[in-house]
DNA sequence: TTGTACGCGTTATCAA
DNA sequence: TTGATAACGCGTACAA
């Protein structure tokens, strides 16, 4: 391999001002720099980045943690991300956990094995001990899911007043027995955008009926179930389900056991993901801005590692109704 | 931070032992072995990698190039990947080139750089010249997509025999008119499938209409027009669509033209993405195993990054045919 | 404006 | 079985 040396030989100048051209810092002659040049070019030099992130102690990498690269919202994110990261010349090493503890502690350790320069967390924290220990000495930021207990920066959308948007938006439709499919509630959004139907509700004084309230995972399948579940028991006019995703299966499900969407029942999604538009009926949904949530996160983790005195706010960006087929006045 | 002299001082032996302990190898007293742990231990010790890859030479980092991450067909083929890469204690770094050119060359160029052992690319090449001379002192896979005439190692299926397989099935129910969209022909897999839906046809005595085959773009609203622009000349009774996605577009377009599927049209895609088990009705299509697609290139590339002589044989995987409710015997 | 020489943290060779 | 030390390739302080 040709390494500076071959460079500095070639254009008889030394490896300083070989460097000196190669990060244009320092002077040099315009004679010089033109033979340093011509040598790179002849020698087709490239600099190699194992030496030079050694000697900077730094690798330019940014670990971009999820649970799965196959939820379409992640992927968005993760776009984002990238994106911004690689008009900074940063890369994104990829570690989805699939929820595994160990699989997260191996990517976490990254950080302070150097080969990461910071972690954006898209996880719920299993680890929180060992998360907020190295938050203290490296960069962190956590993206959309993230843990309020822990004073680790965020940037995400505020899941309350999003979900009591939603909520209400049925109620002004004319809903009067909605029902709410929920996922984990390890998840702080979930549990967040319980509080916010539930407050919705209240306000509205519409009773708060428990068996309308379902906690399924996360998944079309569960949505179908969680549906069908609901309707055995009880007839609703309207639908809240806290992932589009959710709300397709419960689209199926209601679909099949004869109503219509959305004539007897509303059903209103979150996400916008783009399925939300290839289906019939298309998906009223509470669309959050992915891909700037992306942006932000990079953005912030970024300028964090520029700078370890600066310490970011915690951003809460818009969320929008898009209101399409499967809502309805009554 | 703390480096493997700390640690020798801490365990009173030389730098050299630690090493021995930390990379079991060579010998090493019980004794000393123990002192070693227990002062990695008690300093927190966590080598770094910077220094650990330059001696090296490697930067057991893995790049997968391409198109497009929201894709759910490359995000399926990443996770085989990551798998696979995690469990060699391989990373993997994300390069999304939107097509780009300039993004491609970037990415690309890293391996030159030492930031990658490796490549598994996934795109179409953009910069074909370029690209061969890299796989020729570089690891470089192609997995799905692939360019046949350049001498690169690949894993992929058989377009061709997938397509005859799909275009066979919509005749073997009985189908004389059948539709062909396809996606960009820059791709190899999209002029093989029209290869195969054109064998198929002949070896059946059905006449080939180019009216009926249409060369769309790769997305939902592309297959969306592409029916409409078919039918509005000519009705037809099947339609293979060569990406799900395409599928897709072509079933709203179709229910809105007032046809019912599978009654008046049998419809079958290509892929087998999540969605399409998800929408009404479900779709037919013919499976990518895309898991085992990632993890095939992943294990390929390792085995390539230990064994430069290693020459890899190219890989077709098998396809699947999965019946699903949008086709019907007529 | 240029060059010499050191050090980033690790592994591996060699001699003891 | 152990330790001293020379690399790996680069950037930069310092001297010239």
């Amino acid at each position: 391999m040709t390494t500076i040396y071959d460079v500095a030989k070639e254009a008889k100048v030394s490896v300083a001002t070989v460097s000196r051209v190669l990060n244009n810092n320092g002077y040099v002659s315009e004679e010089k720099r033109m033979s340093v040049k011509m040598a790179i070019e002849k020698l087709n030099y490239r600099p190699n980045l194992l030496g030079r992130n050694l000697r900077k102690s730094e690798s330019r990498i940014i670990l971009a943690l999820l649970p799965s690269i196959s939820n379409p919202f992640y992927s968005k994110i993760l776009k984002g991300i990238e994106d911004v990261a690689i008009k900074n010349e940063y890369n994104i090493l990829l570690c989805s956990t699939d929820s595994d503890r160990e699989r997260e502690r191996i990517y976490l350790n990254l950080i302070n094995q150097k080969l990461a320069d910071g972690i954006i967390s898209m996880n719920p924290i299993q680890d929180k001990d060992f998360f907020l220990e190295l938050s203290k000495n490296y960069p962190i930021i956590q993206c959309s899911e993230y843990n309020s207990n822990i004073k680790i920066p965020y940037v995400s959308i505020d899941n309350f007043r999003a979900a009591y948007d939603a909520t209400h938006y049925l109620i002004s439709l004319g809903c009067k027995k909605i029902a709410l499919i929920n996922s984990n509630e390890k998840y702080l959004y979930a549990r967040l955008r319980k509080e916010g139907y539930l407050q919705a509700l209240r306000d509205n004084n519409i009773t708060i009926k428990d068996d309308l309230i379902i906690c399924a995972g996360i998944g079309f399948q569960n949505g179908y179930d969680a549906v069908k579940r609901i309707l055995s028991k009880e007839k609703v006019d309207g639908i809240f389900a806290v992932a589009d995703i959710l709300a397709l299966g419960a689209i199926k499900g209601v679909k099949e056991l004869g109503y219509s969407i959305p004539s007897d029942i509303s059903i209103i999604g979150f996400d916008d993901i783009e399925i939300s538009t290839m289906v019939t009926p298309t998906l009223t949904t509470i669309a959050q801005p992915m891909y700037e949530l992306g942006q932000q996160a990079a953005k912030l983790i970024i300028k964090r590692i520029k700078d370890p005195n600066f310490i970011p706010e915690n951003i809460l960006l818009k969320h929008q109704l898009v209101i399409r087929e499967s809502t309805k006045k009554i």
